[in-house]
RNA sequence: CGCGGGGUAGAGCAGUUUGGUAGCUCGUCGGGCUCAUAACCCGGAGGUCGUAGGUUCAAAUCCUGCCCCCGCAA
């Protein structure tokens, strides 16, 4: 089948590298355009872009996806299938209805839960116990096609959002290849979602890094397992920023006010929390240091505990 | 030329402004104390101060080039 690829962080890889595997000709590669990214502001391909160049397939870049110009593109490739992962961009009807077998996209949650940009992230966050993959058409409207199948996961108390992604991707990827036949075939399952049992997952900012020590440790440690890699939780130590990587929910009832350090040593920072809780700092990051054992930035950055 | 921080013992840092014997906390090794310990006491080892050159009687420190790491911004 000729497969059209729209997608563009590593999230998508899999799924790419899926469809060529499963022996499909995925005639063409769309992924937003290089970027100025990093020190320096470097113009940086996207995984996606590196992916397909490596398997020498052709790469598309367009800015707007309504001046024509994509469906140019789509109307050379002539596919039967457009299939996205995470592309970051919105297609218009004109390209979603141009193959005969239309468009389907690979969301990384049980949709109609988390619909939008994060879904990930914001289930981390939101303490949830289980989420996947859904594969399902795409509509004009965000995320809220018609579901083709899914496939769910249970999340680690402790799971960071990226080790989950990198999960999910390959769950996608999985399931992808196993329903387009389907779709070929016109035996795929087509269900509408349930709109009022859908919720947004919005892009994440750097707002939502501010650690509060009034909420319990357990949302806390939610907070930092989900907004890993970017923009991650910050909290304040010594007068220092610090990211914070890595976090553990204390036992037991720890009845100091919030915010107090309760321990400083070798075991990391003991912080008391909201709800008569306590979140232990096992791994930090210092503004303009590197990532390291809250031990060991102790040594350098004595805290002391007060009682 | 987007803005900024940094590279000093195995780890984390101070020292650089004002050049003049390499310092702190931890780890490590040896010894001691203790019923015992992540506690305490005594002693030791361990550093081409990122790299190349320059200035100087003398450079971690001042000047120049280069390499590497990190934050912001996305």
């Amino acid at each position: 089948m000729r497969i059209v690829f729209m997608g563009t962080p590593s999230f998508a890889v899999p799924s790419l590298e899926a469809l060529l595997a499963a022996g499909h000709d995925v005639c063409g590669v769309f992924t937003q355009p290089d970027k100025p990214k990093n020190r320096g502001m470097k113009l940086l391909p996207s995984a996606v872009k590196e992916c397909a160049l490596s398997h020498s397939i052709p790469v598309f870049q367009p800015v707007k996806m309504r001046d024509g110009e994509a469906l140019g593109y789509l109307k050379t490739l002539n596919p039967d299938l457009i299939v996205v992962a995470a592309y970051g961009k919105i297609l218009p009807s004109e390209i979603l209805d141009y193959p005969p077998l239309g468009c389907i996209n690979v969301h990384s949650s049980l949709l109609p839960k988390y619909r939008g940009a994060a879904p990930i992230n914001w289930a981390i966050l939101n303490g949830e116990k289980e989420t996947g993959v859904t594969i399902m058409h795409v509509a004009p409207a965000l995320d809220a096609g018609d579901i083709i199948a899914t496939v769910k996961t249970p999340i680690d108390p402790d799971e960071t959002a990226p080790v989950l992604t990198e999960r999910l991707s390959h769950l996608g990827a999985e399931l992808l290849v196993k329903v387009v036949p389907h779709i070929a075939d016109g035996t795929a399952n087509r269900t509408v979602q349930e709109e009022e049992q859908s919720t947004y997952a919005p892009m994440l900012s750097r707002e939502l890094s501010a650690m509060d020590w009034s909420k319990p440790a357990r949302q806390l440690h939610n907070q930092v397992r989900g907004l890993l890699p970017w923009p991650a939780a910050v909290a304040e130590f010594g007068g220092i920023r610090c990211k914070v990587f890595n976090t553990t929910v204390e036992p037991g009832v720890h009845a100091e006010g919030p915010g107090t350090i309760l321990e400083a040593g070798k075991h990391g920072i003991l912080i008391a929390c909201g709800a008569d809780t306590a979140l232990r700092i096992n791994e930090l990051q210092a503004d303009g240091g590197k990532r390291m054992k809250a031990a060991d930035y102790l040594r350098g950055h004595p805290i002391d505990a007060k009682k």
